[in-house]
DNA sequence: TAACAAATTTAGACAAATCTAAATAATTAT
DNA sequence: ATAATTATTTAGATTTGTCTAAATTTGTTA
């Protein structure tokens, strides 16, 4: 039933998801290999087995999408990386942007009793060093929170409920451009060159850089 | 310099380490393949290939011995190991039981800030859950007298330290009866006739067999 | 729309680690 | 000491995941 998966398919369940985010079709051969750091051949070899596994659906030429059991095996593995970090950073005296290595390496430890327990021993956190949330056991992510605008998903529509920090100058900024607590916006697009974000705010759209993004924090309308 | 060993390299340094310990002679192809359930075929191919990096000396037919260089990679392991050991019993609630198959997995976890800020948060524990000593960062064993319980002397008094082998019922006769690491034990007669002896717990007299006794390892209490 | 460029796939090769079966060396028993 | 047994090694094949180079498909541009 719960077939091992190697270490390698592991990492291009994850590195998909991540993808996945992106952009609403499916994720694209060659962004799969720059990810991975690895060539476009062999992407598609891998995709092939997975596939077969069905992990993810792929059609020639097509992208690739995650299954509900691929999608299920990279979350998992996105919450044993994140809970990981925040141990170390908790317990163990890494900095933020020292954990991710290590993380790497631990997401692919497997025992659902190590995971469970260190959850427990972490006091259940939501969210990880670096802010981003952590799933439940279930796969749930807590869509209750408010996320920055920078980690908003494609699509989606959220309500603006405050800013990190309160520049002078970021305030006139939103003031501009009409962007107020309760106003609502609608993620268009993300340009994975620069993390510049096209949103759309009553029907017009805006660019904004990745600095006013994280700036940003928003709740998921439903 | 200090070139990255693949999992399987890991294991078979740390399998010839334990297996050295047994006897003075060269760890044979056949006792490899036993503890690393293998063929020995594939033990003589991967023998060669660390002979040929210098982690160990092999002469065909002549049996294995780890070079320097091979041992302080397999201590360092079994450091890793034994620390991992710890912290899943003393912060996850694993049983001694349990932590076996998922330290055989953390150990081969790469990041030297890991596993030294692992044993400060630990604070530096000088045996694992088994009793087994935990290596110091360069290496060192930190040499204890202890002895088993078949070896102690009448009316002299033991702190538990470890077991000899871990068989999972043995761990269990000791939990059944309390007897767990630091535990005073007090030797009160020894019957000649099936080695057998009584010992006093905490008040309690309990009866164990000379097969209980050699597998018990003591510290003596002054 | 034809031609070019970019993305993707295919074909064939390779390294790591393993296996089976056969050959050889060492050990032991007669 | 010779035969039988056991241990070890060799030879050749297999699997996983990767690669390069060539072929094919898709997208773009003139």
């Amino acid at each position: 039933m719960t077939d091992q998966l190697t270490l390698a398919e592991e990492n291009y369940l994850k590195a998909i998801f991540h993808l996945e985010k992106l952009s609403t079709k499916g994720v694209s051969t060659n962004d799969i290999a720059k990810a991975l750091k690895t060539k476009a051949s062999s992407v598609t070899d891998m995709i092939k087995k997975l596939s077969e596994k069905n992990y993810v659906n792929y059609k020639k030429y097509q992208g690739t999408k995650l299954t509900k059991k691929g999608t299920k095996i990279a979350v998992n593995i996105v919450r044993k990386h994140r809970l990981w970090e925040v141990f170390l950073v908790e317990n163990l005296n890494f900095s933020w942007d020292e954990v991710h290595e290590v993380a790497e390496q631990l997401e692919h430890i497997k025992s659902e009793k190590l995971i469970d327990e260190l959850d427990t021993f972490l006091n259940h956190p939501s969210h990880d060093p670096h802010g981003d949330p952590i799933p439940d056991k279930e796969g749930n992510f807590n869509k209750i929170d408010k996320i920055s605008l920078a980690k908003a998903n494609i699509n989606k529509t959220y309500s603006c409920v405050g800013v990190k920090d309160t520049y002078t100058a970021f305030l006139h900024y939103l003031d501009h451009h009409n962007i107020a607590l309760g106003t609502t916006i609608k993620v268009i697009y993300k340009e994975p060159f620069d993390n510049s974000i096209k949103i759309n705010l009553d029907g017009n759209d805006l660019f904004v850089s990745n600095n006013v993004a994280k700036n940003l924090f928003l709740k998921e309308l439903k």
